[in-house]
DNA sequence: GAATAAATTGAACGTTCGTTTTATTATTTC
DNA sequence: GAAATAATAAAACGAACGTTCAATTTATTC
């Protein structure tokens, strides 16, 4: 046999690479063969070839897409004006939404760096640090303005990274928490963090959930 | 040839677990051959077997001893008495401690969970479940008596130990941070996170770091 | 409907993998 | 110093790896 009824690249294509962060993101990419991806696809090992040079090239796409999903997310999701408060709530709210959507491409992103070339790992590590840059803007403006109380900017901006990509660790849909609720957490945990000041109004006390620092998906 | 002079069975078992972790540590379990590893050790890749009866093992020794050691640093570091505050600042500090200097088996360990048979795996998640819990336990007791604002424990909890496990992510001895200075930041977001109350003493801002709350390494 | 292009198969390539077996040498025991 | 034991080398096992190549079939173009 070769060319079979109904076969089209474009959905071959989406199919490898569907199939592919699911099978990295649970097995691992060493751990995951050729053959083993195209029997999950539904096709001979030899057809991924048409569509990826390498299977590094394949995990490399994974990766850069992903990476520039979550910048496209950010900068349509980033404040057009407000204080850093409302900037680092809108972060925070992004983050979480776009990994908990995406655990199984979050998953490769993270674990997976060291099976790059270098000249992969350094474009990656680039987009990487442009976004974790922007974190950092977002708190040196809130600690001259007086929004935040910070010792270090670039460690605080690691603990918070580090404390809300781990949600998609332990976070599963359909449990006791939504989405919604575990984001409004870990806003008011991240608020708290840098030490933003809280304000009483009427009595009650203000957690830092405002309208634009909701979750949104997309 | 066969057996070498000064061999000893003792010192090639710990060349091999030495060598096992930095390997794996840096390359992957999946990444990382017995005749790569025994490359490393200056040994051939048959005797490796003498000493851990198949590669898994290997890794789930590497892993076990490195829980079992983080549960020991633990239960020894723990405040026979004090608050809630004292204790967490205590889980705290022993946690980034215990991690920073063992950077290697720790990224082992959080890494290749997935390269564990079902039991063994069942095995070290045991052991992480139990040192999480001890420290849910802190968070309910500290927001029983007052010393902390928490919305959910079990969240709380996760993203603690997301955010100061994380510390080794980007930490690197040597460099503008110590050791010292990364553990009380860490300790004052921690604190400020779970909504500690703070107290104003003599007008300076007192700080959460205590006397039982700096970092004791071993 | 013939010519061309696109999509895939099946077999094969050389390499490397984890592991086992057997033989050999160094060390310890008595 | 012989016997017993511990530690390793060397070679080999079958299986699996990423990848290539030629052949073949379906879909499209004119």
């Amino acid at each position: 046999m070769a060319r079979t009824i109904g076969s089209d690249g474009e959905k071959t294509e989406a199919a490898i690479r569907e199939a592919a962060v699911s099978l990295i993101a649970r097995y691992g990419y060493e751990a995951v063969s050729m053959r083993q991806l195209a029997a999950e696809v539904g096709v001979q090992a030899a057809a991924l070839y048409r569509y990826f040079p390498t299977k590094e090239d394949l995990l490399f796409t994974l990766m850069r897409e992903h990476m520039e999903g979550l910048i496209a997310s950010w900068e349509n999701a980033r404040p057009d004006d407000g204080g850093a408060a409302d900037e680092l709530s809108a972060f925070v709210a992004n983050h979480i939404g776009f990994h908990v959507t995406r655990r199984h491409s979050t998953h490769v992103s993270n674990m997976e760096l060291r099976s790059l070339s270098h000249e992969n790992l350094t474009y990656i590590l680039k987009l990487r640090a442009g976004y974790e840059k922007d974190l950092r803007r977002i708190l040196r403006d809130g600690a001259e303005d007086g929004s935040f109380r910070i010792g270090d900017a670039a460690l605080t901006a690691m603990a918070i990274i580090q404390m809300i990509t781990g949600v998609i660790v332990w976070f599963r849909p359909d449990e006791r928490l939504s989405v919604e609720e575990v984001t409004r957490n870990y806003l008011t945990m991240t608020m708290r963090l840098v030490g933003a000041s809280e304000t009483v109004e009427g009595g009650r006390r203000k957690e830092y959930v405002h309208a634009n620092a909701e979750f949104r998906a997309g």
